[in-house]
DNA sequence: CGTCCACAGGAATGACGGGCGG
DNA sequence: CCGCCCGTCATTCCTGTGGACG
């Protein structure tokens, strides 16, 4: 404990001191919008042209927006509708933009409530009947006679949960309205989030699609560069460091997100050593406790019962890795549901999160055949055991089974 | 060459909880 | 506020199957 102290005392005298690596952290962090986005000039010109008419008080079409994470939708979208407003304002155009993020918002009707808060009409956190709310905006929205600019971001996270009925109002709005026009900006990540959408919606919101490419190496690299002069100070940041974090991202599928996820995280570890430079070495550092991180943090928050069933694989691997079977992790899970007092689930159903557990990536698990002695899976860990045992030894209700003897094994091992 | 093991994994059904319309 | 509906998780019952063994 005395230890810790310590340690977090030499971080805030760091901190006190002022860093010595970065300038500026903030234009680290993915919610930050540069002034220059390099290698996404074709796609802010097509958006920009997209919704120019805006400035001529005409309506502009609609845009549908894929690309998986990190591939710059946002920034983009973000950057273009602000320099429209801008422009907007400076030749007195009545152009209003607002940008949502759906999965944020969360319901339809904090979606709406973004929206009206962004032509000042002013509604309360929670009460109102969704249909109320929008027929005030639509009220308001034809009023004040604007062109009306709607981004939303994620919105296939909206649509999976809450279907795609306020799309369907929306794409519907304008054939109420005279004096104003309402055009939507939809991004998303999902590219199969089309076959989601009502035809109707569908062919209403996609009069215009722009679909964006993951970034490669090199692109990244020049990312990573603009954004690493303002972050860092002068000579901080070794070249190879920033290939480095280019490279690892551009192998996961060119997220920039993710790229500029490990600088910063690099960054983060030079400083916290009192290094005077960023090296390979601290990203490798840095790519490790982003994966151990999100490890971390998937064990965590497994449901009780995918804990219990990790933490048998975990037990009969540690003793006998070639003995790992569904018949044996399920014997081993029963034990523990005992020693736990917990009321165990069926075979059927640990099979089925066997399953899961194997999509998430915690387990491996391919089908053998033991000819005469059946069929069935065999299961190996697919991380480290000594996450697992981070994870475990930190709950105090998993604590003391993570050294516990398993019963059934043992006595199989001495049968044979 | 058929048998039969030890499961895989599909289908139907039930229990539960949370949101929504009236 | 209540009943209703829907989605999720779990159980039950089921059919399917690769290959060593006899």
């Amino acid at each position: 404990m005395r230890e810790r102290e310590n340690i977090l005392d030499e971080v805030f005298a760091h901190f006190l001191k002022g860093s010595r690596i970065f300038k500026n952290r903030e234009v680290l962090r993915h919610d930050y919008v540069p002034d220059n986005l390099p290698h996404r000039r074709e796609e802010i010109l097509r958006l920009g042209e997209i919704t120019a008419p805006a400035l001529k008080g005409s309506p502009c079409s609609n845009v549908l927006i894929y690309g998986k994470t990190g591939t710059g939708k946002t920034a983009v979208v973000k950057f273009v509708l602000n320099k429209l407003a801008q422009k907007a304002e400076e030749v007195g155009s009545p152009v209003k933009v607002c940008f949502v993020n759906c999965r944020l918002a969360g319901t339809e009707y904090r979606v709406l409530a973004a929206l009206c808060s962004s032509i000042n009409v002013k509604v309360p956190f929670t009460g109102l009947a969704v249909g109320e709310i929008f027929d005030r905006f639509r009220k308001n929205l034809e009023s004040q006679g604007i062109i009306f600019i709607v981004a939303l971001d994620e919105i296939d996270a909206l649509i999976k949960i809450r279907g795609d009925e306020l799309l369907y109002e929306l794409t519907r709005i304008n054939e109420g309205l005279n004096q104003s026009k309402v055009s939507i900006i939809g991004i998303s990540n999902d590219l199969k989030f089309k076959d989601l959408l009502d035809p109707r919606v569908l062919s209403t919101l996609s009069e215009e699609e722009m679909v964006f490419k993951p970034y490669t190496a090199d692109e990244l690299q020049d990312i990573l560069m603009e954004r690493a002069k303002i972050a860092f100070y002068d000579g901080v940041l070794s070249e190879g460091a920033l290939k480095l974090c280019a490279a690892l991202a551009a192998s996961e599928h060119g997220d920039a997100r993710r790229a500029l996820d490990l600088l910063r995280v690099a960054g983060e570890i030079a400083e916290r050593k009192g290094d005077r430079r960023i090296t390979e070495e601290h990203v490798r550092e840095a790519q490790e406790r982003i994966e151990h991180d999100q490890v971390y943090e998937s064990i965590k928050s497994l449901p009780t019962h995918s804990k219990l069933v990790l933490l048998s694989v975990y037990l009969i691997n540690k003793m006998d890795p070639d003995r790992c079977f569904t018949g044996d992790i399920y014997n081993l899970y029963l034990e523990i549901c005992e020693q736990m007092g917990i009321s165990p689930l069926t075979q059927r159903r640990v099979s089925g999160l066997i399953n899961e557990l194997d999509v998430m990536g915690l387990l491996n698990s391919r089908i053998v055949s033991l000819g005469r002695y059946g069929r069935t899976k065999k299961i190996g860990l697919g991380v480290s055991r000594r996450i697992i045992m981070d994870v475990f030894s930190e709950d105090d209700r998993f604590r003391y089974i993570i050294s516990y003897k398993p019963k059934s094994i043992s006595l199989r091992q001495n049968d044979s």
